[in-house]
Parts: structure tokens; C-alpha cells; sequence
DNA sequence: GCGGGAATGTACATTAGTGTCAATGAGGAA
DNA sequence: TTCCTCATTGACACTAATGTACATTCCCGC
């Protein structure tokens, strides 16, 4: 539970001072990601942080190469996952809004805000968003789309995360799951089968009824 | 042009300090709103600030009522407006996309950055965005819509919106306007009339097939 | 048991911001 | 002219942050 004694019994380490400007910056975003608040949060002295960045600079920068490895790539591995329908590929990405593991969005979030402040960060963000929106064209053409309506439905399919993630909402997962069929539907213009929505549903451990 | 002399030979006033403020909001962040700057950028002592404002608070809380004021009413009067179709209505809301008047977007991106930090300012954006997406609720059951489906397609219409905001895409009026018709048939599952998108053009001046 | 690098701490100099106060200035009304 | 109010200012005291220099401690391999 403290997190300021790791395994190997350093106090500090390249690796907390991350991880704590990690949570500092999803809490409070990047203007709360100050050395001196985040060696009081891991009990440090605050200078000694410079054993491990040589600046604030360069914390920041380790933070978003973070977030650039991780948040594209959920999305397009689930953008080219097996499937054997639209909807069920469709399904395929949705893991990306339910699994942490896929997509942080509260990190997504925290870094489209930092964006507002720092032209270089707003630059990274427009390349993810095209990489991003690319893969899910790429899915929608797989499925027989015509390019053009192709470019549009996998544009909303992302706009709708994006804004999801910016309304910072945070609804029960069964509500979530309620709407999922609708959803899948207006992305794709089909009816999702119960059989994929059950296998969807399964894998996240959700039992349609029970309101879990 | 000097916007540092008004109508009334003040060089300041709280309407002066209010729009460096949102100015410097939308640009950078909350974060960027402080008084000492704003005084550079009006070439005012900063301590003048204090004549007109008890505190930086009070400043902020004049920004956000400005927002709370202008951005949730715009889309709430689109979505009562006079309509045929369920198209049309829906062309009715897109003016806010696109008429700085009735929705400002860069505001809406600041003040939901802004939330990030602040629980005060993150229950305003949550209440207006329960308000708006009622709003477009009523909207499409307005057109016959079963309430579950109107509250789906309602979200959906929104989220695109706040996460194109999010994006801060600057894509040409062009390329929007070219993909409308497609969006409608996503949201509302009707294809637009001509007449329809003729009039909707028409109010934005845009000119099909001339790229403005 | 000891030498050296990893890690931490203390002290200092600097910067950018906040807010208070008391002293003005400038312009219109009487 | 004089006075009053609106508006502005510089000087002051304070706080939170940054980064640097240098001394110290801890632990590991030899």
C-alpha cells in the first residue's frame, strides 16, 4: 500500500516520480505536475528528483512518450481483431472503451487538455487522432464500405469516445452496457446478433438482468 | 484595433479584464488566466485589477457564468426550432457547429480543460451536458422517436460534437459541410432532402462544388 | 572494513505570481 | 475652483515554485 517503498526498498526511482506525475496529471492535469507537490506526495526530498530527470521538462516528456505508446495501439489492435461481421468488429473496438488496458481515457483526457497549452503536445494529439481514425476506416472497408462513408462512420465511431471521454461522465457500467446494442447499430447500420453481444458481454464479465 | 482604449477613454474596466481573460482561457487554459499577464497584454498595472475584481476568483467565476450563459442556450433553441423533418431538425442543431453565435466551441473545450482541476467547475459542465442532451431528447421524440432510442441517438449527436470539439479539428468549412448529409443518415437514420440541405447551405453560406 | 556510486538532504539564489495599502491623477458637477 | 468619485500606480510583504551547489548517508562488491 506505500507506495513510496518499492521492492527494491528505494524510496524513489525514475519509476515513482512517473507514476505519481502520472496520477497528479489524470487528478489535476499537467499544471499540477510541479516536483515540489510530488515529492511531498512520495515523502522525498524534492531536490532529489533531479538525480532522476534532469528537469520538469524532461518528466514531461517521459509522461507523453507514456501515453503515445500506449493509447493508439489499443485502438488499432482491436480495429484489425478477427471478426465475422461489422457489428461484431464493431464489438471489437468497444473493448477498447471498457478495458483500461486498451485506452486509459482519463490520460487521453488529462494529455487533449494539455494540448490546449502547448502547441508541441497539440501537434502529437492531431498525429494519434489521423492514426487512429485511419485504422478504423481501414475496418469499416474490410467490411465492403465505400471509402467515403467508410472515412465518416469510423469519424463518428472515434468523435463518440472522444466526447465520451470529454464529458468525463461516469456512468454505471450496466447502463453502458445497456446501450451498447443501439450504439453498434447507428455505427454500422446493423443489428448486432445476441450471440456476439453475449461473447462481448462475457468478456467483460457483465450478466445482462443482474445489473452487474 | 488597440484594444487597450474602449469607447469610454478607460484603458481599463471589468469588461476589459473579462475579455483578456476569455481570451487568454480559450488560447491557454485557466491556467494561463492570471492577473499579472493579463495586465501586460492590457498595459495596466496589474494591481488595477483589484478596482474591479475583489480577487483572481471572482475573475474566474465571471468567466465561467459568461459560458454557462452562452453555450448551453444555443443548443437548446436549435433543438425546439421549426421543423418538417427529422433531418431538418437535426441541419436545425448542426448550426451550432457551425455559428460561433450560437455555440463556441473553443470556450466549451476551455471551461471542460478547466474541469479537470476544479470538482466546482466539473458539476457545471456535468449539469450542461444533462441539459443539452435532454434537450435533444425532446427533439428527436418530438419525431416520433421511443424514448430509449431518442435518449441513444440524442447522446450520440452530442458526443460527436464534444469530441470533434476535443479534437480541435480545423478542418476546411468545405470538408464539414461535405460530410453533413452523411452524418445525418448516421444520427437520424433519414437520408436529408435536397431542399433540406439547399436551405441549410444556404443559411452558411456555403456554395456546393465552389470548395467555400 | 572500505571505497565508490546511487540516492538523499540542506541551503541558497531566482523567478513569477498573489494580494494590501496608501498615494496619487484626471474629469465632471456644483 | 474645488471637490468627489472613478481609476491607476508603485512599494511592500508574502508564497510557491524552479534549479544549483555541496555535504551526507547508504549499501554493495571487493
Amino acid at each position: 500500500m506505500d507506495q513510496s517503498v518499492n521492492e527494491s526498498g528505494w524510496r524513489g526511482s525514475q519509476e515513482g516520480w512517473l507514476e505519481a506525475a502520472y496520477s497528479s496529471l489524470i487528478e489535476s492535469g499537467v499544471d499540477s505536475v510541479k516536483i515540489l507537490p510530488l515529492a511531498k506526495k512520495l515523502k522525498l526530498s524534492r531536490t532529489s528528483f533531479y538525480w532522476f530527470f534532469k528537469d520538469r521538462e524532461e518528466l514531461l516528456s517521459a509522461l507523453l512518450a507514456r501515453w503515445r505508446e500506449k493509447n493508439t495501439g489499443g485502438i488499432i489492435k482491436q480495429s484489425e481483431a478477427y471478426a465475422e461481421s461489422l457489428a461484431e468488429a464493431m464489438l471489437n473496438v468497444f473493448d477498447c472503451w471498457l478495458n483500461k488496458d486498451l485506452f486509459d481515457s482519463q490520460f487521453e483526457f488529462a494529455v487533449r487538455s494539455w494540448a490546449l497549452q502547448s502547441p508541441g503536445i497539440l501537434n502529437e494529439v492531431r498525429e494519434a487522432d489521423q492514426t487512429r481514425v485511419e485504422a478504423l476506416t481501414r475496418m469499416f472497408i474490410r467490411f465492403g464500405l465505400e471509402a467515403g462513408a467508410a472515412d465518416v462512420r469510423a469519424r463518428t465511431t472515434y468523435l463518440v469516445q472522444i466526447g465520451y471521454i470529454s464529458m468525463q461522465s461516469q456512468e454505471e457500467i450496466a447502463v453502458r452496457m445497456r446501450r451498447i446494442p443501439e450504439y453498434i447499430a447507428i455505427y454500422t447500420g446493423q443489428i448486432p446478433q445476441q450471440r456476439e453481444l453475449d461473447r462481448f458481454f462475457a468478456r467483460h464479465n457483465y450478466k445482462p438482468g443482474t445489473g452487474d
